[in-house]
DNA sequence: TATTTTTGTGTAATCGATTGCAGATTTGAT
DNA sequence: ATCAAATCTGCAATCGATTACACAAAAATA
């Protein structure tokens, strides 16, 4: 009742020996067809489940792997993480799921408390792209466990990645305004020394210089990924005395908050000042007024960085392969951002 | 560089037993002080990481604990599993998130496998009151694992459970919508087999039955918490003869559907219909037209249910005590059924 | 029938850390 | 100086499963 049926206690029931239930469990080739039976008969009677523990210590397998995001409550990363659990669930692995709420001090100790825990891998979006966190990945890369960057990459030689190209995400979004005839488009950034951000800054600075509109560094500003910090930031923006006509915000959730602030303004959307966001949050969709926004196939990427730890905990040992795996955004176009639906195509 | 080092390492460099190092390491107290403060530095020095497997396979104790939720893409359940991770990562155990997405047959497979991986307990809100998932509660039960319900709870004599006073919550949310002058008050339900739906539903009901309302059945429909399925449902009850004047949904996703389609009909909120939800997802907050709901406090029912979990695993295993706790919800009063600010108090 | 293969199991070591028991060394008491 | 008590370490077993190696029994070959 309490005690769990251990290999010893079936080799005991049948005198044999616990090796002999082990290969039969494990359809070890040298065993006879008469007791392989034999044994999974017994293990099924007396309720017998392998201690993974054990088998993990033997192994050096605890097939677990980590998973560090940034925080689970956004349907991106939700997404994401769902995406590896369907790839690796199959496999046979258990999903360690660690959140850094953006905290660096949090990132590297999870990484320790994940290694500690022996993991067989991590994947993670890196938090932040600054401090000593480089040491503790170039730990992991000495210990060979094997590590996959998703989304929110650090360029380090030697580890993988799986990502969507944010500078064409970007750059569409903003052809996308200019088409619609906006030309004084702002731009919501975020922490630019994350790769995400500084591409989907790129991308939105190289559409307006191709397009021959004058780019104004102004019109650029850094926030944070919050709601609030959206209504503050296009306060802001509202005040200047040339104001945009049309956000591209780096973040799905600062745009809504710009979006209210316009509103609390008495501006019009899209009329008078047209929205897009990134990230395809579901809410982007369900709002009234629906925002226009880059869809990252995160439940693919999640799917990816899976396969990507796979192919490298299978290898062997000594073959470091470094894959870089690129996704290509898709823009959604909604209302927020829809002049052509008043004015026809222009 | 590619080898752990272990007690024993560190042992042979110092001339002395694992067993010491071991000791040392742990502060018994029958070792010197010299040979502790030596054994701290030379493992310090040698980079030495417990081995977090071997420890669990001795000591039976793997200190991860499996936590199963429906979804972790909604604020609710991100949020307890948030508050769990707060209370438990301190007491140095991991946790390993399950998604059932409401299908009972990854419910009971993730049981066993979390038993599989050696996990000291298991947090859960369960997915379906229906089937045979008894048996596995009963197994866990019997194997003397401790299992902890929040939110969506099961009866079953030994099982610990914090929850919120559902019926509470949903009778204020309908008394609200009473004091506000509603009459023909409809109730979005969902599988009442779930405890949280069925008193939802009771609480509505007594709300109705105590203001001298007719309670009329008819008006109560069962639906699945998607904003979808809030649509479809919506538009049925508006084409009733004699439509309801408010809705009381249980989940403010369901309410969100309902509020996109009671407008899709030129119909106006609150004036023309109310709608509550129940929840506090953020997006009720941030809506054009905020969104009144039932704010569940899921932060603390995570760190509750990591609390009642902690207590059971440092209880003496022969002790089964068996703990119910219930938290008040409460509710939030926003423009989708302020119909006072209108009218002004009735 | 004698000898070589093949087939099926047992023996014992291993993964890394923990711990009861025993033995050794030091300290204190007389 | 002698013996008891206190303090520190080592020995070896244990947790449960895996696996190289050895060996016995059965089957195949000569």
């Amino acid at each position: 009742m309490k005690k769990k049926t251990t290999i010893y206690d079936i080799a005991k029931k049948l005198n044999i020996t616990a090796a002999t239930v082990s290969r039969a469990l494990n359809g070890n080739s040298k065993i006879s067809e008469a007791t392989r039976k034999l044994v999974a008969e017994t293990a099924k009677e007396m309720n017998y489940e392998q201690n993974k523990l054990a088998q993990a210590l033997k192994s050096g397998k605890s097939y677990n792997v980590g998973v560090i995001v940034p925080r689970i409550d956004s349907n991106f990363f939700a997404s994401i993480i769902r995406g590896i659990e369907e790839e690796l669930y199959p496999q046979g692995y258990h999903v360690i799921i660690c959140q850094t709420h953006d905290q660096e001090a949090l990132e590297t100790g999870n990484i320790n408390s994940l290694l500690n825990a022996q993991v067989d891998g991590i994947l993670m979006s890196v938090s932040n792209a600054k401090g000593d966190s480089d040491t503790s990945f170039n730990a992991l890369l000495k210990k060979n466990v094997p590590l996959i960057f998703f989304d929110r990459k650090k360029e380090i030689k030697g580890i993988s990645s799986v990502t969507i190209d944010d500078f064409k995400g970007a750059y569409e979004a903003t052809k996308h305004l200019i088409d619609q005839g906006y030309r004084r488009i702002a731009h919501l950034s975020n922490d630019r020394s994350l790769l995400i951000f500084k591409n989907r800054y790129l991308g939105y600075r190289q559409a307006i210089l191709d397009s021959g509109l004058e780019f104004d560094e102004n019109l650029v500003i850094e926030t944070h990924s919050k709601v609030l910090e959206g209504r503050k930031t296009m306060k802001k923006l509202l005040n200047f005395e040339n104001r945009p006509d049309a956000i591209f915000s780096a973040s799905d959730f600062t745009a809504l908050g710009a979006i209210q602030e316009i509103k609390a303004h008495g501006l019009k959307i899209p009329e008078d000042i047209s929205v897009v966001g990134f990230s395809n949050e579901p809410f982007t969709r369900f709002m009234e007024l629906s925002i226009t926004s880059v869809d990252q196939s995160p439940i693919e990427m999640g799917r990816l960085a899976a396969q990507v730890f796979l192919e490298e905990v299978n290898n062997d040992k000594r073959i470091k392969s470094e894959k870089q795996v690129v996704l290509t955004p898709e823009l959604i176009i909604r209302k927020s951002s829809l002049k052509s639906q008043i004015l026809d195509k222009a």
